[in-house]
DNA sequence: TTGACGCCTCTGACATGCCAGTCGCTGCTG
DNA sequence: CAGCAGCGACTGGCATGTCAGAGGCGTCAA
């Protein structure tokens, strides 16, 4: 990020870095699911089906590596990165650390920013209304980022925008809200309140138990999509 | 090559991928402040520095970005991260909450694993007596990793060791141990009493504390190291 | 003398070629 | 019939070639 004063003006000419794209386009393709964890990953024929030479793959793979997304082996190229359950669990137990400690601070932020984490909650509640899973999903993301935005904390952004990235593949799997919908929703509630009227202890407890609920609903919905996600 | 790596007799079957040589090399490069931040790192000198072409400097500029020791500019290449202050402090509050997790959790580990740590405490005390500041510095490193490890928690330590590997370069800067070295290893002393009653709680505390002291220490030696590490 | 424009060079981005290692298949032998 | 060895195709790894964007420097004009 580091606000990019110096060239961006308006919109400036967008700089369309290969790899980048296709960065993007893989985690995608990972993400939902469309490349099975375990599954190799040929550079040959991404790059055809991207319509690329191999060059921005490899390099696109590196950081999809780094980002634990897949596993570079020695020579045999990269395949998608299986977790298996504890892996999932212990990745949601640090999220509930970073949220929780973010939930505290974000009840510190100025009043507009905390506003928007409200209105995000509005938007939430409408789609809950109407059953909307889609828009609820995405808004859902955008709520748990932007609470962890509040806290100001660069470093905890980024770190804990790795650990959501992993972990949205898996809950993609279990793709569905599941079926306690109501039950996350209600928690969802809770931390607006609390958020509302900045009471930094209640939130954070509010976001913990949040958190802590979340591995059996993805546990649940998972099963049902079968085996090792 | 710098290290002739390739015809490695003896221990045969180790297969190094000159891009991850490459990478760790430029890591340690960057953390032993050699290039400084905010320097540009061109490919041509690094791939001629290391006798390697560009593809291999290519792909370890991209997980280095993306553990974000540099970062990428558009169309103008790699350049050193440098951290602000505040960088280093939010960092810092990160690895606090990590470290206090896992402190706490170290103290369910086998007896045996916490003897281990136990034993890395003792050399560190040695060498603190005998002021062997590179040793203690090096222990200190692998006693954070391991109390981290003793937790179990795979993403936990992953996540936690992208940071410190951060917080490595700013801490060599003040390179020596700060001044108020006593009063570190008397908080190493509260972790290892506490751990070794498997006291949780007071584990927990010492650990957050020492982090907490942490960051006026490495402020301290650090100013002393000149401008924006 | 100073400012602006244009050219030149440096360097990063991507493609491609070549080499080496791995895996699977097949044929031979016990 | 089974197991092992050799061979071949596939694929990843590194080097290198080519192109284009960006920045620096020089020159010319006001």
């Amino acid at each position: 990020m580091t606000a990019d004063l110096p060239p961006t003006p308006a919109a400036a000419i967008s700089r369309p870095r290969l790899h980048d794209e296709v960065t993007a386009r893989l985690r995608d393709l990972i993400v939902e699911n469309q490349l099975r964890p375990g599954e190799r990953v040929p550079e040959l024929e991404i790059a055809a089906r991207l319509g690329v030479s191999r060059t921005p793959i490899r390099e696109a793979l590196k950081v999809l590596a780094a980002e634990g997304l897949v596993e570079m082996q020695p020579l045999r190229g990269a395949i998608v990165r299986a977790f298996s359950a504890k892996d999932a669990q212990d990745m949601l137990r640090v999220i509930a650390l970073l949220e929780e400690f973010a939930a505290r601070e974000a009840c510190s932020a100025p009043q507009a920013r905390i506003d928007a984490v409200l209105a995000l909650h509005e938007q939430m509640r409408v789609h809950f209304r109407r059953r909307e899973r889609q828009p609820y999903f995405a808004l859902n993301q955008r709520f748990h980022e932007t609470v962890v935005a509040l806290a100001g904390n660069e470093a905890l952004s980024t770190t804990h925008a790795t650990l959501a990235q992993r972990m949205r593949r898996i809950r993609y799997v279990g793709n569905s809200v599941p079926d306690n919908w109501g039950a996350a929703m209600a928690e969802h509630e809770a931390m607006a309140q609390a958020l509302a009227a900045r009471d930094a202890d209640a939130m954070a407890q509010a976001m913990r138990e949040h958190l802590m609920n979340t591995w059996p609903r993805i546990e649940q919905a998972a099963q049902r999509a079968a085996e090792g996600y």
